[in-house]
DNA sequence: TTGGAGTGTCAACAAGGCTGACGTAAACTT
DNA sequence: AAGTTTACGTCAGCCTTGTTGACACTCCAA
């Protein structure tokens, strides 16, 4: 049978575009690929005593050297006693390094030990390979509309997190 | 300043495309935009006694009606003890009905009751509402790039499960 | 009839969220 | 100078949701 279902629409379906179908199609990819994405890095972490949590402070610690403990938390957008509880296993083991600020004493600046930095590039490595197999399969383009649709898919506040990492660090 | 980092590579930059900032941006991408995509149906069950796990039981009940225990397991890819847990509270709450199957008579065969089919709308919907608007604001290009990337992404047997529930329900 | 598949369930545990409360030091405000 | 706020750490306890391991039951198929 001819399938129509899955192809692009033109530009004058747009009143057609955007069927239940097509939402529940697109929550079911974002499901399917989340497991996707972090199941490399998950596999590489459950034989270690980490855990996801463990890589994404790595993650964005390694993203924006020297950010401090609040600002790690409203990117990652949990509880204070929840990340102290990765964190401070993560600066027992050796693997990331809390200063206290110059400026502002209170302040704690976190930076990647050398060890830490291993790790989150071997973790990273993993799950980067994945995504850049996916991007080279689907093309500029696709890639681009990825992008376009995941960064309106954000609450305000992350959008704001995610694009102030791109502009530190270009 | 001219801002070109966050354009879209034109042909000819093909061979720069895929650089490690590239992918740096997709994970981080991947990693807000999930968190949007959840927290809409995470707010409506932070009230009820349910979560997460049982807003993907009552949607993939309710994408394939009369699915068996052992396909749903596949699907969400879960221990069946996990899946069991939730199952049990939804049946015992009146949202979902477990029949014997009829030829095969140990197979459970899942439905979702005139409640259950309430509830996973009103999850479905506010988790809709934000993907419709992330939709209609890129445009269907971009949808379809999104679509196209988020399968690449999938591992092959989630892709299955992915296209098999296109399958049976178009 | 026997092996194995599909299912349910008990127990125990771990990761990683959460709230609430408290303490300390530094910085800011009045 | 005194009081308040901010940044951070930590203890205690709770919840959800994942895990393993073990066991029982039903029933299909060889």
């Amino acid at each position: 049978m001819a399938d129509t279902r899955h192809s692009i629409p033109a530009r004058g379906e747009n009143l057609l575009f955007l069927t239940d179908e097509q939402l529940r199609q697109g929550s079911e990819a974002m499901f399917f690929a989340y497991r996707g994405f972090t199941a490399d890095p998950d596999r590489i972490l459950a034989d270690m005593a980490y855990g996801r949590a463990h890589h994404r402070a790595l993650h964005f610690i390694g993203r924006a050297p020297g950010t401090t403990v609040n600002n790690l938390l409203n990117i990652l957008g949990v509880t204070k006693q929840s990340l102290n509880r990765v964190l401070r296993t993560l600066v027992a083991d050796g693997l990331v390094e809390s200063k206290v600020g110059r400026n502002d004493k209170r302040e704690r600046h976190l930076e990647l030990t050398e060890q830490g930095r291993a790790l989150e590039q071997q973790l990273s490595n993993a799950q980067r390979a994945r995504l850049r197999a996916a991007f080279r399969d689907a093309g500029p383009e696709a890639v681009a509309g990825f992008r376009t649709v995941l960064e309106a898919m954000m609450d305000p506040e992350m959008h704001q997190s995610y694009t102030r990492l791109r502009e530190t660090s270009p």
